[in-house]
DNA sequence: TAACCCTATAGCGTTTTGGTCATAGCCGGA
DNA sequence: TCCGGCTATGACCAAAACGCTATAGGGTTA
């Protein structure tokens, strides 16, 4: 671009504002008196300006100025570029406000039956406009891969410790995963139970090539069982927690959407201690890229709301393990 | 005004130049190679301009940089800034010297074969040394794209009645389209023709993804017949005008087209009434963007040349429909 | 590991800018 | 004729802008 060094150099936005104020006021002493500067100064730019440009901007005469058609012509370009410039500072202003935002979440099914909905409202009730778009991100193949095209703000869910080196993780808690049945079902309220005792049960769990869906047969092999017995496969946690309540079905679900939906589903945690699974939910973003507003204020209050989970999740497994969490 | 003190003194256009250079070479190195500068200036000059606004523009990564929200945001106000800017300085020049205007005008093939060359004969006559850069503009996907990119000043072309909110659109006559072969056609000397008479005829035609070339096939299905036999397929007006004047051909084309190249090729229009096609040809152009004057002066001309082709297009195509229009 | 890309920062010199004051010239009205 | 408005110009100055080089640090790649 060579015209920038033609013209974009010797035109300068000061020059735009004097011309402005100078016909604004309609002479150049009194447009210098407005602007706090000498009359010479504005005399000189003017002069300037006519020069960069070859024409003549103003006409002068001992009772002051009137503006030529070139004047005229320029000083409404300027008047829209003042204005663009305006408005753009107003809509950086109004994207850095996280009252008016918009968020993109990714994150897998689990969240939205337990940790999301609670940060959601938490977030509606400070920033009542903001808009918030969740989409599904499960399968392991493609994960983070919304975040990567930046078609996501943030992700949200269950990683493992060692994370790719372009992405950034906040951990909210260590993730624990119980077993869980109806509150009807004839296991809910035995004693003492082992994972054996439940390898012919009706198990309801998640498609085996996600994270919490290849733990229930890994912790079987663990304890030298075979597979146990999975009737249904699906990752709809609505469709789980369903067929939970109905008191038939046995399952794995993480302590987060125990704490959020064993009520309304009258959900129990059996006595059972399963191992750690070294995975903890955090907010996952990608190194490097600025948060938007509405991101920052979403995670803090995701840590707000985290930070009593985290406290319940320690002391409902703690050291006794067989105690059930729903007692604590 | 003290906004010219918070924010008018702290953005140059410089700064906006440079924002707008190194998200285009998309990275800092690469803008200062290209703006014949070293890197440390470019770094600079956005550090203050990120610390004047007070949000971060660009990600930086040792890969490069990735404009933020913000970084976007302004970078589309910097860009109609500078088209102001350029378009202000063009109208200067065109006051000085109105026959030295330079106009970009984005038009369909169309046009190039009918009402654009009348267009610019009469601009011509009044300002021969007026630029005009005429640049197809033809796929319905990207329609109007290099207005809102403002690589041209308007476009001239059949548009739909209801038009995006940002465009603005002069009507300059209801278009009407008519079925036309050579002055040697077998067909050009009968009196009573059907549409079915015609269907096994080659046919010359646009591509069927433009907005006339896809009419032939919809007003066949709308009387009930099958597709008709589209021999050649080409945008170019001038190939399909050559093989409607060897006499073998048929085609749909423009009332406009008809109207400038009737004599030129021996073009007759069969009486034979199709459908309404709810399109005008009309001239459009970017609303809030001021026209340069060499704008204003082919919009001028185009009306004029336009209102007699309304008036012919009117009584050819009137009631009567069957009359044919090159009777009128 | 070395070479090469990227950005950030510091130090330094030159040019431009924005400003001052003083002064001169032009016009119209008291 | 003088006064009070206006603009233009020259001399001069401080500060900012702009440019450079050198250098550091992180990441990728061969």
């Amino acid at each position: 671009m060579d015209w920038v060094d033609r013209i974009g150099r010797r035109v300068k936005l000061r020059d735009l504002h004097v011309l402005l104020a100078v016909t604004q006021w309609g002479s150049m002493a009194k447009a210098a008196r407005h602007l706090a500067t000498s009359q010479p100064v504005i005399s000189k730019t003017i002069a300037e300006l006519e020069h960069a440009l070859g024409v003549r901007l103003l006409d002068r005469s001992p009772q002051g100025i009137v503006p030529t058609m070139y004047g005229r012509a320029l000083m409404s370009r300027g008047l829209t570029i003042f204005d663009e410039l305006r408005e753009g500072i107003k809509e950086i202003e109004f994207l850095a406000d996280p009252a008016a935002g918009e968020l993109r979440i990714g994150c897998p099914e689990t969240m939205n039956a337990g940790l999301l909905p609670a940060i959601m409202e938490r977030l509606a009730g400070r920033y009542p406009r903001v808009i918030l778009n969740v989409v599904q991100a499960q399968t392991v193949t493609e994960e983070f891969r919304e975040l990567r095209e930046r078609s996501v703000d943030l992700m949200l869910g269950r990683v493992s410790r060692s994370l790719d080196e372009d992405l950034e993780a906040e951990v909210l808690y260590e993730d624990r995963l119980f077993v869980v049945v109806g509150a009807h079902s004839k296991w809910a309220r035995r004693r003492k139970i082992a994972l054996a005792d439940l390898a012919e049960e009706p198990w309801v769990n998640a498609p085996s090539d996600s994270i919490v869906g290849s733990f229930l047969a890994e912790v079987f092999a663990a304890q030298g069982l075979g597979p146990p017995k999975v009737n249904v496969v699906s990752f709809s946690m609505y469709l789980r927690n369903m067929l939970l309540a109905s008191g038939r079905h046995v399952a794995v679900l993480p302590g987060s959407v125990l704490r959020f939906s064993a009520d309304r589903f009258g959900l129990r945690a059996l006595p059972i201690r399963l191992p750690e699974t070294r995975a903890s939910v955090s907010i996952v973003t990608l190194k490097g890229r600025t948060l938007s507003p509405v991101a920052r204020v979403f995670a803090e209050c995701a840590r707000e709301v985290a930070q009593p989970v985290a406290q319940w999740l320690r002391t409902a497994g703690g050291p006794r393990g067989t105690r059930s969490p729903l007692a604590g």
